[in-house]
DNA sequence: CGCAAGTTCTGATCTGGATCATCCCATGGA
DNA sequence: TCCATGGGATGATCCAGATCAGAACTTGCG
């Protein structure tokens, strides 16, 4: 326990559940927080199918959440990043809908669910920022739906990144220039495409001057075209109200 | 207020809101819920953008969600029958980000947010359930989600209707023949086909024997080759755990 | 009842993105 | 340093479902 670090002291702490806590409450979330040893790359936070005890924080690094149906099609329903929450689509069942799979080294903070639960009974501000949280999470589900709904798979592939551009000025990093932590085959499943329109669309936008490419370091040259093409705002999971 | 029944004596008590209160606490929900006069078809229940200040819970008839992107693209988001609750994507930003549209005359329940928010501070059980439906929404869209990014036309279709006879079921419906309160347009948007590809694939559906249909009034014949077909579980948004 | 407007069905044609098939390149381990 | 391996790029072909165009129902209203 507080293996390393505070949600105090967490740079993390205007993006995550300390947001919903007034500074003097702080102490009873890093109470319930345990602090796990880093995952790496490939291995698996959960699997689908597992019992749901604690929702999870990204602290650092990312994961892609894959939905495995009965016949052996996967479907990467999403990504996390930093700050980002896991497991609240499993609340209700009880048991995981989906595997959460770390993308690079990646280490996260384990709520255990009863305790949040509690917390949440006793603290309205926590309580609303949870809701909130888990509000946002359907309201992202749906913009994604009309996503593959509507969209043809240049719209996607604009709106996606996007997405991940707004992710991560919402972290305080530069929205114009990252590194994709998912294979080509990860973004293309997760927006209902093949790896090879993927890319084939990066070349088609490098060649427009949309964006810059080395494997997987990413620039954002135009996003005002890149906003045109995708046509749609597509509400970020992480954007804060 | 009260303008009609109670939770208490409605026939949907173990599927809506009441579910999370024991017995002697239904009072409670009771006090706050708002009972509103009937919607016909096609009226708007709230319009996307609208402020948020209440969810609601279908009590008869039923509607479709909408949302409406920039460019003037529509995408069905959902479809909610008796006893599911609309606008649990609007906690976050405090506006609705889909319109609810009635598909037939229906009744609403009407629960201020605010209220709804101060009974899940008091009741530990009605927290619960109402975080539980949060949860199921998330996990009801990753599912479509999954349905939308993997299956074909005929996959996705055979999923939607097995999706609507299991919620027919749990509302204490034959699960084998029910009324299609939505036209093919909107069964079309909703799974990102167009509605000849519906059309096409009712006609066939029918001469391969799996249903019959009559316009909007449907029975499935042969659920065993309609759940072959969908290939996946297609968790319905209403199925409690 | 009878007409108009909306909805559903069906056919003909077209096309965006999947599929199939290589090839190339970056990375890391021996 | 070299090779092995997984990711990524690119070309050729194909096809599921969109689009376009009407015809046939169904519904509701004057």
């Amino acid at each position: 326990m507080h293996a390393s670090g505070s949600c105090d002291q967490c740079s993390l702490k205007l993006l995550c559940l300390p947001v919903g806590l007034p500074e003097n409450d702080l102490w009873q979330l890093d109470e319930i927080v345990q602090r796990r040893r880093p995952i790496t790359k490939g291995q698996v936070l959960f699997r689908m199918g597992a019992p749901f005890a604690s929702v999870f924080a990204v602290r650092t690094g990312s994961l892609k959440t894959v939905l495995l149906s009965d016949d052996g099609t996967e479907q990467v329903t999403g990504f996390a990043l930093a700050g980002e929450l896991l497991g609240l689509d499993a609340i209700n069942e009880g048991e995981h809908p989906v595997s959460a799979v770390a993308l690079e080294s990646t280490s996260v903070c384990e709520i255990p669910f009863d305790k949040l639960d509690a917390l949440a009974g006793q603290l309205p501000s926590f309580r609303q920022h949870f809701m909130r949280t888990m509000s946002r999470e359907i309201a992202s589900d749906e913009s994604l739906l009309a996503l593959l709904g509507q969209r043809n798979a240049e719209q996607r592939l604009a709106a996606f990144l996007l997405s991940l551009s707004t992710r991560f000025r919402a972290r305080g990093l530069v929205a114009d220039r990252f590194s994709l932590s998912m294979s080509r085959a990860d973004i293309a499943n997760h927006l209902g495409l093949t790896q090879e329109t993927i890319s084939r669309l990066f070349t088609q936008f490098r060649k427009q001057g949309l964006i810059e490419i080395h494997t997987r370091d990413l620039r954002l040259l135009d996003m005002d075209s890149l906003h045109r093409i995708a046509g749609i705002r597509f509400v970020p999971l992480s954007q804060t109200a």
